[in-house]
DNA sequence: TATAAAATCCTGTTTTTACAGGATATCAGG
DNA sequence: CCTGATATCCTGTAAAAACAGGATTTTATA
């Protein structure tokens, strides 16, 4: 029985490339790619997948909130995360949105096909580097943010003081001093050249 | 005549599937891989392919600087930038290191061929989205910094103050606050956070 | 050798941030 | 229902940065 595969990730190269790569696998049957959380949720409107491979960095819905949304309607498909980041904070949030395996993308075809052979089993698989990752407790994680938490740090980078900010998003200036304070304390930076210098390293602004 | 094709990434999966997708076409010839600059390097001393494929973000040596070592070595080889950033800084570094051109992972598989030929023929290819970021910012003139301003601004981002930089610097923390000042007027920046986001994402830190 | 650019240093004042140490309301998940 | 996370707000003090407006010395180069 061939299990029923489905792709979803905003890197053209990469689908085909994965596309071309399965292609010569008997027990593998391609149902199709989206690029983004919103155009996966229509399809599975229509058919639904055994599997899914999804990228967790995504312009839109990120693969995190699409996964929770996905398990949510349809509990029966498995999900495999797929990305480029081997840092704990993304393989642990993607396990606890329901994914059932992490795969790097600088696995090997074979793990790949295990990762795929497991979900189809509902067992869960996860590549080396997402174990080592999880196991790692000293790698410098990239921290979560909350939603008011990323509009201030914009804001910060944008060279807002606390009382533009407060002014701009209706708050009071001394919470806006407050989501700094803890966002420095989340990147255990010592001021706003070290938070803005990390955070843009992290890509988050 | 087929085209000598080389490619480095770290991504083993974006590696295979390039492969896989390039494999069906004929005036291709894969000469192989590398998942890092050194191994990169060690290829070229035994063999020398027309075009590289070249992923930007790796661990340990950059694709900037392979591609400039690449180039000093061997001024024929024509050298892609590949990768998922479309930021401005990244693509104009690339081409400022001797890149013949820059294809965006979620480019088609024509583009992709578009860029290989181009470079062959020794022209230059950008992907579309390469040329828009090159496009939007070309307003905004990277200041050029003075050998103590980079020094500056490189202990700025590390969070430090004026008076440790000054200490480090062995010059006085008055001295620091001038480069301070001259660096937020180069960078028109309000305050140093404006001063570490704008300096980042030009790539100067 | 002029001259411009760079690097050094200074005294102030005002504004903003950093740090400490709270409090309250809401809402989702176990 | 309780707990934890999130978001909101407050008072204070100390430290640092931002701003203004200087000056001198060094260094590269036209």
């Amino acid at each position: 029985m061939k299990t029923r595969l489905f792709i979803v990730d905003d890197h053209y190269l990469v689908i085909e490339g994965i596309r071309s790569l399965l292609q010569q696998e008997e027990d593998i049957e391609w149902m199709g790619h989206a690029s983004n959380g919103e155009s996966c949720l229509a399809f599975l409107e229509k058919d639904e997948p055994e599997v899914i491979l999804m990228d967790i960095s995504m312009p839109g819905m990120s693969g995190i909130e699409l996964c929770k949304e996905v398990k949510k309607r349809y509990p029966g498909i498995r999900i495999l995360g797929l990305s480029t980041f081997n840092q704990r904070s993304f393989v642990e949030k993607m396990i606890e949105s329901g994914a059932n395996g992490y795969v790097l993308k600088n696995a090997s075809k074979e793990e790949l096909l295990k990762a795929i052979q497991a979900a189809k089993a509902f067992k869960s698989y996860l590549s080396f580097e997402a174990v080592e990752a999880l196991r790692n407790h000293t790698e410098k994680e990239v921290p979560i943010l909350t939603r008011r938490e990323k509009e201030v740090l914009e804001q910060i980078a944008e060279g807002m003081t606390n009382q533009e900010i407060g002014e701009k998003l209706f708050i009071s200036s001394t919470t806006v001093d407050t989501h700094r304070k803890n966002l420095m304390m989340k990147f255990e930076a010592k001021n706003v050249a070290a938070l803005i210098h990390l955070a843009s390293k992290a890509g988050m602004i």
